[in-house]
RNA sequence: GCACCGAUGGUCUAGUGGCAUGACUUUGGCCUUCCAAGCCAAUAGCCCGGGUUCAAUUCCCGGUCGGUGCACCA
């Protein structure tokens, strides 16, 4: 069964897009390699997001190391949720969670058991599947984490990171200052990410290693209106809600400024982020007619989560594939590596104005406090300042003891305060893409086959801003100084900072369908006429169109065209 | 991780207990004045480990990778 799949993956092999990884000692599931033409692709992926994100949102990059310490993923909750003790039955082969099935047995706290004291009552439990018992059994665990150890001695331990998040959420305090104190404000990693999947299967869309770009804004709790929302109120998205998914609908195209004032979607930031991805995806050559957003379920979300949308694509193999996920994490994260640091993981918002609140303040007299209660005088002190006194002293509590404090050994004053603002700890708004995924789908939406004059023609149309190639140099014949005309071009062209392949090898037709195959937008070829009067011929990839232009002004046009300044059609 | 199926030049593939097919691609040459033309030549292959055998790419066992189903996938 040829499908797109086949062909997609067959051409991505022949012509260096994707590799299976280390493949003369015999591969290891959810491992790849980009050949030349998909790690050049791949990185012009990530260029392109960089526009979106970096250069337009204004979000700075960093850059993390991928392996991380224990206590990052005890904080995030990846140590103990993404390990669960599993047993597998021996007779039936069926995976079960050892802590869940000791607990329908009415074992308590199974949770907290050891393997071995699981393993020994799961010794005597029948499995739920098939109901024989789980003798012979082992519980053990089951980390998607890579673990491993930093440093000589195995001293440490360490994680590969299942997602680059993490590490803008951990310089959260330097971010916060580098960003002069204020909300909202983002911050992105394009990075490796690692899972070690039971089963990765479906080619590229299950890796072990990964490829992520995320972005990481903090905002307002209360103020979850983007600055920019106005850039894409009025832009139609396919929105897959909850509601369409319980009545097996299809997705509604709806304005994401309507969808936001109907409440489909939580907030501007959500909404703004759902429309700048159909915006990203569709530059990035992916067909618009086989995208669309789909909102989690209440039940499938992270407990965390209050809006979660998932941008997915059609493939012709997988169905609807995930590619980019869009939450937002309230303050989950940086509530969870409060508590794990001590950092306060806030920002102080100050009041437009200053507020100020009359107290009454009870001072105590430590001098004479001192003496009397020795030891116990800051504690005294403290309950002091929280007490209610009457004329005749305030009545305090130490040690389940009753006593009272005379008047004369504090002092009440009435004092004004002011408040100048508050400490917040900001929200996160998380847009995931997952670049891999992009990639192959990209590849697959592109891929075309047509016939002409009774051959099958092969040409990726994927977006000219993600080609590998941007330009073939062609010589129509390699001889009569075609070949150095068309040389000196190559270099030109090169100087303009394109990606270029020259090729003089074969027919001119068939060159062209070489170039085709990888997605080339534009060729260039040198002929006689070049010689008489300084033109070259033009060739759009998806129209197969030619137009001459003048040589000199080659380079220019070629950048002017791939950065969409021009089109083709107009010149 | 389980079950079933598969693995042969770069790609697709034929086939076999004893010299391993063909096509396409690629490279060089001839030819060729714009869309995979033709001719000549060259390069290049039986997934890995063990077993059976005089001899294994072929048969057997184990593994790896890939596909499918199950399980897993905050």
């Amino acid at each position: 069964m040829a499908d797109v799949y086949d062909k997609v993956m067959e051409l991505a092999k022949r012509r260096g897009f994707v590799w299976p990884s280390s493949e003369i000692y015999g591969s290891v599931a959810g491992l790849i390699d980009y050949g030349p033409l998909g790690a050049m692709m791949k990185r012009k992926i990530e260029n392109l997001w960089r526009d979106y994100y970096v250069a337009r949102e204004g979000y700075f990059e960093i850059e993390c190391p991928t392996v991380g310490e224990e206590a990052i993923y005890i904080a995030s909750g990846h140590v103990k949720g993404f390990a669960d003790k599993m047993v597998q039955c021996p007779h039936c082969k069926e995976y079960h969670r050892a802590d869940h099935v000791c607990e329908a047995h009415n074992i308590e706290h199974a949770e907290t058991k050891t393997l071995g004291e699981l393993t020994e009552i799961l010794r005597n439990l029948p499995c739920p599947a098939c109901g024989k018992t789980f003798d012979g059994a082992e519980a053990h665990y089951f980390n998607l984490m890579f673990h491993t150890t930093i440093g000589p001695g195995s001293q440490r331990t360490g994680y590969l990171r299942p997602e680059t998040a993490q590490g803008i959420f951990t310089d959260f305090g330097r971010l916060l200052r580098f960003y002069r104190d204020k909300l909202p404000f983002g911050t992105v990693q394009i990075g490796k990410s690692y899972r070690n999947e039971i089963s990765p299967r479906q080619g590229m869309i299950r890796l072990r290693e990964f490829t992520q770009a995320e972005a990481e804004i903090f905002v307002h709790p209360q103020h979850k209106e983007h600055p920019n929302f106005g850039r894409y109120a009025d832009r139609v998205v396919p929105l897959r809600g909850i509601k369409q998914q319980e009545n097996d609908e299809e997705p509604v195209a709806i304005t994401i400024g309507e969808a936001v004032k109907s409440g489909i979607v939580a907030n501007e930031y959500v909404g703004y982020y759902i429309a700048l991805t159909h915006d990203f995806l569709i530059a990035c050559g992916a067909d618009p007619a086989r995208i669309r957003f789909r909102q989690h379920l209440p039940d499938e979300r992270a407990h965390y989560a209050t809006d979660c949308w998932d941008a997915e694509v059609l493939s012709a193999r997988f169905g609807w594939v995930e590619v980019v996920g869009i939450a937002d994490r309230t303050d989950y994260d940086l509530k969870a590596h409060a508590a794990q640091s001590g950092d306060s993981f806030t920002a102080f918002i100050p009041y437009d104005e200053e507020k100020k609140v009359r107290e009454m303040k009870i001072v105590a007299d430590m001098g004479a406090l001192g003496p009397k209660f020795k030891g116990k005088a800051k504690a005294v002190a403290e309950l002091l300042a929280a007490s209610k006194p009457t004329e005749n002293g305030a009545e305090i509590v130490l040690d389940g003891e009753k006593i009272l404090i005379p008047p004369e050994l504090y002092k009440v004053r009435e004092q004004e305060t002011v408040i100048r603002g508050e400490e917040v700890r900001p929200h996160v708004i998380e847009p995931s893409y997952g670049i891999d995924r992009i990639l192959y789908s990209v590849l697959e939406h592109a891929f075309d086959e047509e016939d002409v004059d009774g051959e099958t023609r092969t040409v990726l149309r994927i977006s000219k801003k993600i080609a590998p190639v941007q330009v073939a140099v062609l010589p129509l014949m390699s001889r009569d100084g075609l070949d150095t005309v068309a040389l000196e071009l190559m270099a030109e062209i090169q100087d303009e900072g394109l990606i270029a392949q020259y090729d003089d090898s074969g027919a001119i037709g068939r060159r062209y369908r070489r170039q085709d195959e990888i997605g080339t937008p534009f060729a260039v070829t040198v002929d006689y006429d070049t010689k008489e009067d300084n033109t070259v011929t033009l060739r759009e990839r998806d129209s197969m169109k030619q137009i001459r232009i003048p040589k000199d002004h080659l380079a220019e046009t070629l950048r002017q065209l791939i950065r969409g300044k021009v089109a083709f059609e107009n010149l």
